[in-house]
DNA sequence: AATCCACAGGAAGCCCGGGAAC
DNA sequence: GTTCCCGGGCTTCCTGTGGATT
């Protein structure tokens, strides 16, 4: 009985999405709303080399969700595309600098890249195969791309995505070498394409490199509510089922994105995320409501991130604060979680950190959201911080379980031996 | 008004690991 | 390989503090 009424219900429900990737951030829209003026700018300095002038650098600067990424990738793959009719191959290389963030890495992958292309089309003897992700020396992983790439006629268009990252951590020097290329290289030209968060990052660079890189600047604005609504509702279009979408909708979303710094792929997830919630409800619209409790999901799902990557021991704090929350709802003093926490360190067998450090972790887990703490003074019971917890226990559960230093096992067992 | 609690949080210095320079 | 330097995590020691209680 039950059976059949489970798969009836998802028979007869009707479907919401017609395809959800188009509402994914991996996904490069056929058209980019309110971006023309951008993206025809990019186009005419990346189109000059293609006319045999040499090409220039560009620097991108804006919030995360302006449409950075999307609209680099969008105009290159036209380009690449124009290029097969042109005496100039244009050859694409995009780069995540949050991945790939030191010199060697990039240079190698570069290398990599302009080696098996030139394998395809001939073969070339006194260049090695590829170049291995550790272990040469770096100069000659750079001699290697040089010579890889200049092996043909050909346009590098070199994309570095979040290339602030890379400046922090490893430096400028690759890009000094990189913006240098094209005085030493006969055959091919390089124009390479920075993306940053940051408008701050280039007071990091060398002089040289920063007139160099930013021979040509472009700045994405962020969204506005109205673009935001304009894209979404586009978005929508080719992504839901018609009609499934209420009114109001869409504002709430474009309002809520508006807010952050008009952040178009916070739009997008919060359009998707309500729909799934629509969908995994069996609702056949998707509401007001359903964004409302999107909204709060992926603000969860932030905060169960964030837990994830602190060190064992903030975690252990986290922990020792769960464990106060279900014992006693009213409010949490500083002082009874750090006699929490040394009894959690005793049994998982940790180092026990002084009650001053405790003290800095309890306002770094503050500073990060996932508690919040307020200093009061209870007179002569003496000054303390209270403090509440921001995030569902089971999620912070959820987010230490994998934790190798504290098994599961042993937090059940001080859990017990604390709840006397 | 004075006292005193139970911490907060600043200052200084130790220790250790990683990277650069020699 | 060794030395030097730096930054982050941490401890020790310390002073400061709001308000209930005396």
């Amino acid at each position: 009985m039950v059976r059949e009424g489970l798969f009836s219900m998802l028979l007869e429900t009707r479907p919401i999405f017609k395809n959800r990737e188009f509402l994914r951030p991996s996904y490069t829209p056929e058209e980019l709303p309110h971006r023309d003026s951008q993206i025809h700018q990019l186009a005419r300095i990346l189109a000059a080399p293609l006319r045999g002038e040499t090409p220039s650098n560009i620097l991108i600067y804006g919030k995360t969700g302006t449409g950075k990424t999307a609209s680099v990738k969008y105009v290159t793959r036209e380009l690449e595309k124009v290029s097969d009719r042109s005496p100039l191959k244009v050859k694409l290389v995009y780069i995540n600098c949050e991945e790939v963030n030191t010199k060697y890495r990039i240079l190698a992958t570069l290398a990599n890249t302009f080696l098996e292309k030139l394998r395809c089309s001939r073969d070339a003897v006194e260049l090695p195969e590829s170049v291995p992700m550790t272990g040469w020396p770096t100069d000659e992983v750079y001699k290697c791309f040089f010579r890889a790439m200049d092996g043909e006629k050909q346009l590098a268009v070199i994309v570095l995505d979040e290339i602030d990252k890379l400046v922090l951590k490893s430096g400028d020097e690759v890009l000094y070498n990189l913006t240098r290329m094209n005085s030493d290289l006969k055959n091919s030209k390089v124009s390479i394409i920075g993306i940053s968060n940051d408008l701050n990052f280039m007071n990091y660079l060398d002089p040289r490199v920063r007139s160099s890189l930013s021979e040509e600047e472009l700045v994405f604005h962020p969204y506005n509510a109205l673009q935001l609504k304009d894209i979404l509702e586009k978005r929508a279009k080719i992504s839901f089922v018609d009609g499934v979408i209420e009114d109001g909708v869409i504002s709430l979303c474009a309002a809520n994105a508006a807010r952050e710094h008009g952040d178009a792929r916070r739009a997008l997830d919060l359009l998707r995320v309500a729909g799934e919630l629509a969908e995994r409800q069996g609702d056949e619209k998707v509401s007001v409501d359903h964004v409302r409790r999107a909204y709060e999901k992926i603000e969860q799902d932030k905060m169960v991130e964030v837990i994830k990557t602190l060190p064992s021991q903030s975690k252990l704090v986290l922990y020792s604060i769960v464990i106060l929350m279900e014992r006693m709802p009213r409010s949490i003093v500083s002082g009874e979680v750090y006699s929490v926490y040394r009894d959690l360190c005793s049994q998982a067998g940790l180092d026990v950190l002084t009650q001053r450090r405790v003290g800095d972790l309890i306002s770094e887990l503050d500073l990060l959201g996932v508690i919040s703490a307020k200093i009061v003074s209870k007179g002569r019971q003496g000054r303390t911080k209270e403090i509440k917890l921001n995030v569902h226990p089971t999620q912070v559960m959820a987010a230490i379980q994998g934790e190798q230093l504290v098994t599961i096992d042993t937090l059940k067992l001080s859990r017990q031996l604390t709840l006397v």
